[in-house]
RNA sequence: GGACGUGUAGCGCAGCCUGGAUAGCGCGUCAGCCUUCUAAGCUGAGGGUCGUGGGUUCAAAUCCCACCACGUCCGCCA
């Protein structure tokens, strides 16, 4: 909560003086009224009708009378039912262009989260085949769910876990076995996820003609856990295509891993812990010798955990890695980053997790979004309507140097070319994060290239309209005249930046970042208003200078929130 | 069949947790604005039974119930 509204609710609570109308209410029913003209705090008096026994206007109109003004409150006056509280502009401007120009990157920030640690599991990719936009969703998520918690302080543990063994890998391996005749990506002049993601594909054509491929993959997954020397090598060499491919693409997107994890290591994991229910009897075992877990009471069904032959699930391997992630990091909170097709796996694993009795177990938070289609409907590889990520990232920086080349013809390639970047990646990581993760989302590729509208190059180019106008300006005042800045459109300005870092705050407490994308808009949207009506280097000195203190904290405030949905951004366009 | 989620303008989305003042934004459409700090911009117009029906309430897009539509999941797969 603000200053501002703390003080505003203590004058309400002395001016209401009821004693069956407990004082810490009051802020609670404090809003943000719909329009600016109508003051930034606006007390709806109805609950006070009764004990008043008067019309709700009616007390707007006495309590206006009776309050006394809190200093930074310019006015208090009743429409209809409400009793709205005007902000006085100069204090507003000074305590918050003070605080923004003291803090500057770390406004917005906070050390709630200080020697907390938490680990984010994202993305965890297939190895047979390139990365695509479903990923891509997954990674934007999670690099700012990374920035999120950095931001406040957490010590963050970014992983992935690669899915790097099982049926599909073998069937890319197979077809490269049997039809690759030695060659590589470098012979084919291909990138190596997509040449391995390539033979997979091979493999599905071929099997539909000749179904005896699918059990002589089943074969070879036994040779590979039996450890067949000739399995495990080819096994090797494909991963390292693989993983090879998705160190250059995640490398473009900013993805920084500081821990990686191989299914292939653990994934026979698990039984201890399994066996452990067993003996404490939250587990069962089943008629035919599996380990199940009875979920019916919490709605979740039976799940098996072992079979009946001993060996591991995916739930098993799930147990083993959480438990041996808190053991490692004794973190505060761990996330994994995981489509909704998954929801149920999770609150099965989470469940799991506490009845063996591991209290750390209500730490663990998946954050899940929904699938991403294309106007066409779903997308599926058997149609190739799969997009993909790297062809996806290509198509983006060519719309943008496109549209570079016809605004600057006279700019250098290297310039060129770094630009096109910067500006790619920030439509392609808006587009991901604006959306409420919850949702199922519809990619649409020729809008998200579009540089119109809500999108990150919007956002970008206030960013730079406003770093023009401080280039241009050179130095900036030490001190300023806050009462110049007397503009409606200023106000506003500044009630945005001040609601700042609550945004962020209640960002971190729902994990989600959409919030911070809506904020962006609001702030561009609103400064390019102000850009467009006000004008900043024509003014009088003192007004120039109060100006120039505002838009600078413009810039630090988007570069700040922009910062935390990982995107990068330029001083100009 | 069951569980979970979603349904807001032609299209894409905020708002729902924590009920309040004529329901916001973008795209598209239409009409304007570049001799002045970058027009990837700004201003305005038009466009809505907030899926449907009940309920709670002084007040419902928001809470509750039922129904409908769509999506996902419900395997000793991952």
């Amino acid at each position: 909560m603000t200053d501002f509204k703390q003080a505003v609710a203590r004058a309400l609570e002395k001016a209401i003086a009821l004693p069956d109308f407990p004082a810490d209410q009051v802020a609670g029913l404090l809003e943000a009224p719909p329009k600016p003209e109508l003051g930034d705090y606006a007390f709806p008096c109805f609950k006070l009708a009764a004990a008043f026994k008067k019309a709700p206007p009616v007390i707007a109109q006495e309590l206006a009378k009776k309050i006394v003004k809190p200093a930074d409150i310019s006015e208090a006056k009743a429409f209809g039912p409400y009793l709205n509280f005007f902000v006085q502009k100069q204090a507003l401007a000074e305590k918050v262009l003070q605080q923004v120009r003291s803090e500057r990157e770390k406004f917005g920030s906070s050390s709630a989260g200080k020697g907390k640690t938490i680990v984010n599991e994202y993305y965890g990719p297939n190895t047979n085949k390139p990365l695509h936009l479903g990923h891509l969703r997954n990674i934007c998520l999670g690099l700012a769910v990374n920035r999120l918690f950095a931001n406040h302080g957490f010590k963050v543990v970014r992983t992935t876990i690669y899915n790097d063994r099982g049926a599909a890998i073998c069937k890319a391996m197979l077809a490269y076995e049997r039809w690759g005749e030695g060659k590589t990506p470098e012979s084919e002049a291909l990138k190596s996820d997509h040449f391995v993601g390539d033979w997979y594909v091979r493999f599905v054509k071929e099997a539909a003609k000749d179904p005896s491929l699918e059990s002589q993959a089943i074969e070879m997954i036994r040779k590979w856990e039996e450890g067949d020397k000739r399995v495990r090598a080819l096994w090797r060499k494909t991963l390292d295509w693989v993983l090879e491919g998705y160190k250059e693409t995640t490398g473009r997107l900013g993805v920084v891993l500081d821990k990686e994890y191989h299914e292939s290591e653990f994934y026979d994991q698990g039984k201890q812990m399994v066996e452990e229910g067993l003996g404490k009897g939250v587990f069962q075992r089943d008629e035919k010798g599996g380990i199940v877990a009875d979920l019916e009471e919490y709605g979740l069904g039976k799940k098996h955990l072992l079979r009946s032959d001993g060996t591991c699930l995916y739930i098993t391997q799930d147990l083993y890695l959480a438990k041996a992630r808190y053991d490692e990091f004794h973190f505060d909170k761990a996330i994994y980053v995981v489509a909704s097709e998954q929801n149920l796996h999770f609150r099965q694993l989470f469940r799991c997790l506490q009845l063996l009795g591991h209290a750390w177990a209500e730490r663990l938070y998946h954050l899940s979004y929904g699938l991403v289609n294309l106007p066409e409907g779903r997308m599926k590889s058997r149609e190739g309507t799969v997009v993909d990520a790297d062809d996806l990232l290509d198509e983006l920086e060519l719309l943008a140097k496109e549209e570079l080349r016809k605004r600057y013809a006279d700019l250098k390639e290297k310039e060129l070319n770094e630009r096109a970047n910067v500006i790619a990646l920030s439509a392609l990581k808006f587009y991901m994060v604006r959306v409420d993760p919850v949702k199922d989302m519809v990619f649409n590729p020729s809008e998200s290239i579009s540089f119109d509208g809500e999108t990150g190059p919007y956002l970008l180019y206030a960013y730079a309209r406003a770093k023009s106008i401080l280039a241009k300006a050179g130095k900036l005042p030490k001190k300023v005249d806050y009462v110049r800045l007397s503009h409606e459109k200023e106000k506003r300005l500044l009630a945005l930046l001040e609601g700042y870092p609550q945004v962020v705050h209640d960002s971190l407490a729902a994990v989600t970042t959409h919030k911070i994308a809506q904020f962006l808009l609001q702030l561009a949207s609103e400064f390019n208003a102000y850009y467009h009506e006000v004008p900043v280097l024509q003014a009088e000195t003192q007004t120039m200078e109060a100006r120039l203190a505002l838009v600078e904290a413009v810039s630090i405030v988007l570069q700040n929130a922009l910062h935390l949905l990982a995107i990068d951004v330029l001083e100009r366009m």
